[in-house]
Order: structure tokens, then sequence, then C-alpha cells
DNA sequence: GGATTTATGTCAACACTCCTGACATATTTT
DNA sequence: AAAATATGTCAGGAGTGTTGACATAAATCC
């Protein structure tokens, strides 16, 4: 068990152990207040988080495939169909036969669509600039640093420059 | 418009933009790795996310009480019933007449409640403290300080020296 | 060309989580 | 004694996620 934090000193462990306690509530209560700015929208236009998310992806990956989004979302077919169906049922999304694969379904958002994405997209900025504003302004690629790094590496290779994210330490 | 953000550069600004928009899916996706961890415990339990919402706090306020649970997790009392009922029948939580109010029903963990929550918690706590150990030092009282920014200022509060969380800038 | 694989859609059914509104009980407070 | 509080419960509805099976069309393999 103690091979498992080889280079540092049990006083640092100790350290990140309490920081990592507390983080298991802030990673609750903010991500909760964070979703918050959000629904309280998309109650006002009948849709659920899973809706939003499909917005979400479907805007900043216009043409995106069926598979492709399922792969993102990792959820089934059948709960994305549910979904994406009354996206395109009340003219949020559009469908497109895909050009060198006609089996494909491409998926872009109508203006609407794009509207009220926007429209969220843009609570939730706003929401982060300010925190971002509050604390300092080195508090930001802190906080980068840690959310890729909680994240599967999978995951954290959809964002920009990979860098180790571990090498870029030592001032 | 311009107003909101008086003292600051337009340059400023749209770094923070750019930021912002790229911690949206930050958000996203550390949040869902982060709750993986959990979910999988849970489903060898048959267990959802809300029992274990529900076991934390009762296993962190050793006591509370029903209303005081309520208002933390903001859900309605039927949400919460429904979960509780589950725990306490499989005898996980156990619930005793509050010795002041005798309507009270203060909730604590059973031990097997305790040894299952430890176990949810160290598998959290043992994620993020990679996550912390993987980035720079200083990333950690970042990650913090936005995390807290984040919050609205009611579930901040619950956090340590309430210290304005902005006034601790300025190096 | 015929068999197989792939991309997508759909039907049925079930579980979990959250909500609203109403009603009941015990206990405390006024 | 009346009103407020803490908790529990019944009925019913919506959203989101799952499994498994089946169907179609198009691409691919041999």
């Amino acid at each position: 068990m103690e091979s498992c934090w080889p280079d540092m000193s049990s006083k640092q462990r100790e350290a990140l152990d309490t920081a990592a306690g507390e983080a298991i509530e802030l990673m609750f209560f903010a991500y909760r207040d964070f979703t918050d700015v959000a629904d309280r929208i998309l109650e006002s236009h009948d849709l659920g988080r899973a809706h939003h998310r499909a917005l979400y992806f479907i805007g900043t990956n216009g043409g995106i495939t069926v598979g492709h989004l399922l792969e993102i979302l990792k959820i089934t077919k059948q709960s994305l169909a549910r979904v994406l169906r009354r996206l395109i049922d009340s003219g949020l999304v559009d469908q497109q036969v895909g050009a060198s694969d006609r089996r494909q379904r491409l998926l872009r958002l109508s203006g609407e669509g794009q509207a009220l994405l926007d429209e969220l997209i843009d609570a939730q900025r706003d929401l982060l600039m300010q925190a971002f504003a509050k604390a300092d302004p080195a508090s930001l690629e802190g906080f980068r640093q840690v959310m890729l790094s909680i994240m599967t590496p999978e995951d954290r290779e959809r964002f920009a420059p990979v860098l180790g994210a571990v090498e870029t330490n030592a001032a």
C-alpha cells in the first residue's frame, strides 16, 4: 500500500489526503450549482439535461454522426434515440444523409437550436468567468490541470496540447 | 453590458472567455469520470447515486435530521424518503428518536453503512489524490478557489475559513 | 454477386431519480 | 386548545439510463 506513493513524505501525503477529502464536496456542490444555471433555462423549454448534452456536442461538432455522439456521451443507442427524436421533432436539430457513407445521419443544429445552445453556453460561461475573475488569475491554470488529471486518459485526449500535464511542473 | 467587467482589459476578458468555454467541457468530463469510480462500487450493491449522496452526508454529519439532509441535498421529501427507506431496510442507516425533540428521526450509519461509505470515499479520494499529485502542487489551491467561486454563496458557506475568497489575491 | 459487417432506428420493458399535491401523525410551540 | 413543525406516506407523472431483440439500408469482404 505504501508503494503507491514513492517520492513523497508522509506529511505531503497527509496534506493531499485532507485536500482530496474536501475536494469530494467541492465537486458535488460546484457541479450542482454549475448545472443549475442551465437547468433553469432548459425548464422553460421543457427539455432536460440529456437534451442539453446532445445539443452541446452537436453544436460544437457540426455534422457529427450518431455513432460518434454515442461514443462521446457514453450512453446507449436507445437513450440517445429518445432524446434525439425530440430535438429533431421540435426542429432544434437537423439530420442529413452522409455524403461519403450514405448509412450515416449527420447531425446539425438548426438556427433555433443554435440560439438555444448559445443561451445555455452563455449562462454557464458567465458563471465560470465570474468565478475565474474572482479567483487568483493563477488559479485558472491550476483548476485546468486538476480537472484534466481527474479525467480518464481517453477523455483527456479531447483537450488541447496533450502535454503530459505532469512535465509542466518544476518552476 | 460592458459595465459588468469594469477593471479589465478586453484582452483579459477574451482570455477568460476562452478559458471559460473550455471549462464547460472540463466540468462535464471530469465530473463524469469522478462519479464513475463510485458508480462502479454502487452497482455491486444495487444502489444508485442518490443513495450515495444520502449515505455520504449522513456519514459526515452523524445524527443529522431528515430536515437538515433535505436542505443539503435540495430534493423533495418524497425523493429522499424512497432512498432512505432502502438504506434503512437494508441496514445501512439507523434511525433514532431525537432526545430534545422527539419528532425528529436522527440518522446515523450502521457499521455496514460506514464500511460502504469508506469504500466509496476511498475510491474518489484516491482519484483526486492522484490528480493532485500529478498536477503542480500550486494547482491545488487554484482548483479549490475556482470550485468555491463557482458555488452559490450559500453552498460556499459550508466550507472552511470563510475568507472572502476574493481578498486572498494580491501576492 | 452473395455473405458479412456496420450505421442507424425502433419496440418492449424495467429501474432509478426527481417532482407535485394531498393527507396523516406525533410533538412542540404559542 | 390552536397553530406550527418534523416526519411519513399515497397516488401519479416525467426524464434518463439500461437490456435485448429485431429491422433496414449501405458498405465491405471474399
